[in-house]
DNA sequence: GAAATATGAATGAACG
DNA sequence: CGTTCATTCATATTTC
């Protein structure tokens, strides 16, 4: 029995509520709310649970690149994907009758401790990934850059390219 | 123009000695590098893993718009995986320091028995739970969200905070 | 209990 | 230089 208390909250979840109120904000087609609607939105928010600015920024944002993309599998080989509407799809939530699985806007957790479990799947990256030796700090004294930090003004013109060859 | 699709799949992930050595050199108040800087940087990065001047210059760029985090209010959301399984107040070195999670070019696990006793107890949130009246879109009323979507220019610079402290 | 899926969060790249 | 998009990861929740 390894269960103890391990800093809960990580991850901020949207009360019901929250969640119809920010929906509902973006289907007003608001798309991009500005600064102070955030603010706006989250104090009100804020009132239904906790919440913060960034969370309801990062709704937002997820949302709509949500509402562009969905999943796709791995498609190698021309597929001709040329969809791509931007159309808001959005809250399919109450327009399915269930033989999915129900979206977090409608569960009632209980009391009790659910205590899942582990989900350590652990992604594994098999990307290029790097991976030097443990050195910490010591490696850039050949540079001079934090050595004299003051040394020129060069303009630095990279900005926006538009085809990187990495 | 656009419709450069550009196959950059994977952006570039900087492995963890490059990324000490990039908040080293900001930290160093450099600020803005300059383009010899860049280079410089780039040349000494480059033996710890692919880069380019591009993904140095853009790492600053970042860097510098993403320090000037305003924000604030609630605080949930920090997403900071603690992978100690006794500690659960760890001190939080505030902004000076770097606070970085883990890379995500770290989780190599070769050895696949991470028997890490995540028992997460389903944080506890005695929020506002969900459950409450069926009246979802009568609280934003005091909102001008949904009334006038064309108001004022997008001016949201979250994107994202760093950490903050619940 | 683990896998599959959903979604919030982090960050690199692009755009203005 | 500030802001937004796109991609990926981490964690939560649901399902098997």
């Amino acid at each position: 029995t390894i269960g103890h208390k391990m800093t809960a909250r990580q991850r901020w979840t949207p009360t019901p509520v929250q969640l119809q109120i920010l929906e509902r904000i973006f289907d007003q087609g608001t798309g991009t709310p500005s600064k102070q609607k955030i603010k706006d939105i989250t104090e009100e928010l804020s009132q239904h649970g906790q919440i913060s600015e960034q969370n309801v920024y990062n709704w937002f944002q997820n949302r709509r690149a949500r509402s562009k993309r969905k999943q796709h599998g791995g498609g190698v080989g021309g597929s001709s994907n040329n969809n791509n509407g931007e159309s808001e799809v959005e809250t399919e939530t109450e327009t399915l009758n269930g033989k999915r699985k129900m979206p977090e806007s409608l569960r009632v957790l209980p009391d009790g401790n659910n205590a899942i479990g582990t989900t350590s799947t652990t992604s594994p990256r098999p990307e290029d990934l790097c991976f030097q030796s443990p050195e910490m700090s010591s490696d850039l004294h050949l540079l001079g850059v934090l050595s004299n930090p003051r040394d020129d003004h060069s303009y630095n013109l990279y900005d926006h390219v538009e085809e990187y060859g990495m």
